[in-house]
DNA sequence: GATGCTCTGTTCGTTAGCGAACATACCAAC
DNA sequence: GTTGGTATGTTCGCTAACGAACAGAGCATC
């Protein structure tokens, strides 16, 4: 609720011990994340990884015609660069924000060594990255089998767990080009949604009205990702 | 092309540094893989991490309908039960035997201290899973943008991959299963590749005939995957 | 060589989402 | 207030894939 910069306002960051945390604290940097920035492209080499506090960041594949596909998102609950950890270094995927706000950011080299010093912060990581193979399941299993009015639900759900209030904002042919879809069929989606006294939609922004009812008119993938999250990523100083 | 059995045949056992090969081959077991035998059912805890030599594995999701999903697909380069080192013990996701072969095996627990030694080992089963992540990634962007013709190309070409020669065996009825798509879909598919002679389909065999005409009908989803495993998992004793 | 099962092929009406073109509405800046 | 740009709403024909129902073909078994 607050806007006081709070690294801890990443849950990551917040699970970790009082000693890493300690020893983290003096290498972490502040950095404000507008809407659209790259934090990475696809194939290159990262310089930090990047924890969201307020902003939300999609990973998204950008097809060799220029259409895109969302394929996970992540907000103050996760990191940007798993690559690095993982040994891998690059991804064939863009990282953009989709959500303005801010976030931390740690040198790559930094946050190798860390990982290479196991223990709980390396576990913590790989219990995070488990759940983002999660999500990008998920979206697999979404994009084959169901509609576009239960996958605006989803990504209106996924987005709104992330942020603070009940309104996000976004236009409509931002969301299209993260659900891989046309712009008109979000507007005709999002009308539906309004229609039923879900959501009310003025220009950019999306006022959420009935939580409750979009979780109902949702397909199961929603809550097959929620549980995964809690389930791996224990709130607080877990680990 | 031989039928000796040879743990090496499984990428991850080649790639291994030779001492912690030497340390890990008294525990493997050897293990037939009988077509639809499944190794993981979703939520439960994995006995062993699974080493394909000959099989292939499909790891997929099966919807409260019943309607199912390949999220991802597992052959000799790779390993079945990542979540056992990734530290989340389970997924919600089943991991089925797609194609008759055999494989080994090793115990869970052995498998996680092995991780835990770090060095090679964990850097090597890191760089596997971050291949994985990148193909489940590509499934979804394809499930999104392509049309079901490129996708079984796509689909027969990374079976393809793990077979040796250029047959499989396979119902339509399974591929419909595999791609989430409707068995009469595949027939039409399977169809159109057959006149146009890149594939010659006779009762559950598919010999394939033409692999560069695979390769160019196919989207650009299987490059991407292809040329991210090369790149994550040298042929031999990388690491 | 008849029987029965599984696998494959075919048809037909339906539907979700696409592509393109255009109409309106909101907002900001002058 | 007018202007212009951006965001949203609407329409229409088109296509890929769906769902259901059924026909034929291969194969094993008795």
């Amino acid at each position: 609720m607050t806007a006081v910069p709070d690294p801890l306002r990443n849950q990551l960051l917040a699970a970790l011990p009082e000693a890493d945390l300690q020893r983290w604290l003096p290498h972490i940097e502040w950095v404000d994340m507008p809407l659209g920035q790259v934090l990475y492209e696809s194939g290159r080499t990262l310089s930090h990884v990047y924890f969201p506090t307020t902003a939300i960041v999609s990973l998204l594949y950008v097809m060799e015609d220029g259409a895109s596909a969302e394929i996970a998102v992540v907000g103050y609950e996760g990191l940007v660069g798993i690559s690095l950890f993982m040994g891998g270094e690059s991804t064939p995927s863009r990282a953009v924000v989709q959500s303005a706000g801010r976030g931390v950011r740690l040198r790559a080299q930094f946050i190798k060594e860390e990982f290479n010093h196991t223990g709980p912060v390396m576990h913590l990581l790989l219990r995070y990255t488990q759940a983002l193979i999660t999500q990008m399941a998920q979206t697999a299993v979404c994009n084959r089998h169901h509609s576009l009015d239960q996958q605006l639900c989803r990504w209106l759900l996924l987005s709104l767990d992330r942020l603070d209030g009940p309104d996000l904002v976004m236009t409509q042919e931002l969301i299209a080009n993260m659900l891989g879809v046309r712009r008109e069929g979000v507007t005709e989606a999002a009308l539906k949604l309004q229609a039923m006294g879900l959501i009310r939609y003025a220009r950019v922004r999306i006022s959420v009205l009935d939580r409750p009812g979009l979780e109902q008119r949702t397909c199961e993938c929603y809550a097959v990702v929620k549980k995964e999250y809690d389930r791996l990523l224990p709130a607080r100083q877990a680990v």
